[in-house]
DNA sequence: CACTCGTGGTA
DNA sequence: TTACCAAGAGT
């Protein structure tokens, strides 16, 4: 009875509560203010399975680079790569670089869901997340914390992802609300705070929680353990050989994979297929760029979402470099779009280069 | 639905 | 150290 009042809703609640205690974030409007819709796309894209410390910097120098949609529409792909490089799932920027010039060429964002989810990148959580946050369109977005803190308020015990379904009927419940209707931003952005500071995957602080008295899975003890997961198969081995090739000029070998899939358009080292058995010293050096005094200079290790890779390196130079891919000078490898794992690789070589021992 | 698709931080 | 996790989307 008391919920159907005016003011005290559970939405309503933690709406007050966001006010006392919202997040400070880069790509977050002041209180009071409105976003700029770029800003919010770009954060959405850039947040996904990625922590907002991992997101800051790069948001900044993105922004920097590429000041609005029309910037980014007149972008080639691969400059867009360049500033992404270390950030990962690279189809994000791939997609929101197709976007942006459908964007620039329809004039604006759109605000409808529907048309925003036609937009490649932008999907079932991402669609009403722009709506809400950028346009307070009446609707409330399904994230990882939203998931949570529903799960846990409303004692879900079907696992994931089965569960969703029911979850997203208890998030569209909020969007009636009239305490939504009039901040649907704030109140999307008051779950994720909730999720990312109280309501946490592990160790929740119920006791600091605004929902607390609602809350059934908090009531019945079980709100760490929300919401359950199906079984996740173990990550299996994989193994490849990369070539660190350098010229008289000190520069290296590169080349672009391939512009779809696992790290699509991104620059690498040019090597192996990776498989699920080590390569030899012989099969690795069948794949070599050139015939050369090959060295072999230590294995790196790294851990992609469905796989572990072991990358065995070889490092020789030459006087002059005539093979597939492009040279760059190894004081630029910085402003390349190479991935982690290829940084990796360019930071051991140099280790070896600069008199380091073999791991 | 199940799988692919990165990375760095935390316990 | 392994395992889990983060404002998911595409196929």
């Amino acid at each position: 009875m008391v919920e159907l009042l005016a003011g005290t809703s559970a939405a309503c609640t933690l709406l007050r509560w966001y006010d006392d205690n919202r997040r400070t974030l880069p790509w977050r409007a002041p209180p009071g203010t409105r976003p700029d819709p770029y800003h919010v796309w770009l954060s959405e894209v850039m947040l996904q399975q990625t922590t907002a410390a991992a997101v800051a910097p790069y948001f900044a120098r993105f922004l920097e680079r590429f000041p609005s949609i029309a910037a980014l529409a007149l972008a080639d792909e691969a400059e867009v790569l360049t500033l992404w490089a270390g950030l990962g799932y690279y189809a994000r920027a791939r997609n929101l670089s197709r976007a942006a010039r459908i964007v620039a060429v329809a004039g604006a964002l759109p605000r409808d869901p529907v048309e925003l989810a036609k937009l490649p990148g932008i999907g079932a959580y991402m669609a009403p997340a722009i709506a809400a946050i950028a346009f307070d369109v009446p609707v409330v977005p399904v994230d990882g914390n939203t998931a949570r803190v529903l799960a846990r308020r409303h004692a879900v015990l079907a696992p994931l992802p089965r569960a969703m379904r029911e979850i997203r009927a208890l998030a569209a419940a909020f969007a009636v609300d009239p305490a939504v209707v009039a901040r649907p931003g704030d109140f999307a952005q008051a779950l994720f705070d909730l999720g990312a500071t109280v309501c946490r995957p592990a160790d929740p602080d119920c006791p600091r929680c605004p929902w607390q008295k609602g809350c059934a899975g908090s009531a019945a003890g079980i709100a760490a353990t929300l919401p359950r997961k199906a079984v996740k198969k173990p990550r299996p081995q994989r193994y490849g050989a990369h070539f660190w090739l350098t010229d008289r000029l000190g520069q290296v070998l590169l080349r672009r994979r391939p512009s779809a899939g696992l790290l699509g358009g991104m620059s690498e080292l040019p090597g192996t297929d990776w498989r699920q058995r080590p390569f030899s010293r012989r099969a690795a050096l069948a794949a070599a760029p050139v015939k050369a005094e090959w060295r072999r200079l230590g294995v790196v290790q790294h851990g992609f979402t469905h796989f572990t890779l072991h990358i065995t390196l070889y490092g020789a130079n030459v006087a002059a470099i005539a093979a597939p891919g492009f040279l760059c000078a190894s004081d630029a490898l910085a402003a390349e779009a190479l991935p982690s794992v290829m940084r990796k690789c360019c930071d051991l070589a140099a280790l070896r280069a600069s008199g380091g021992r073999a791991p």
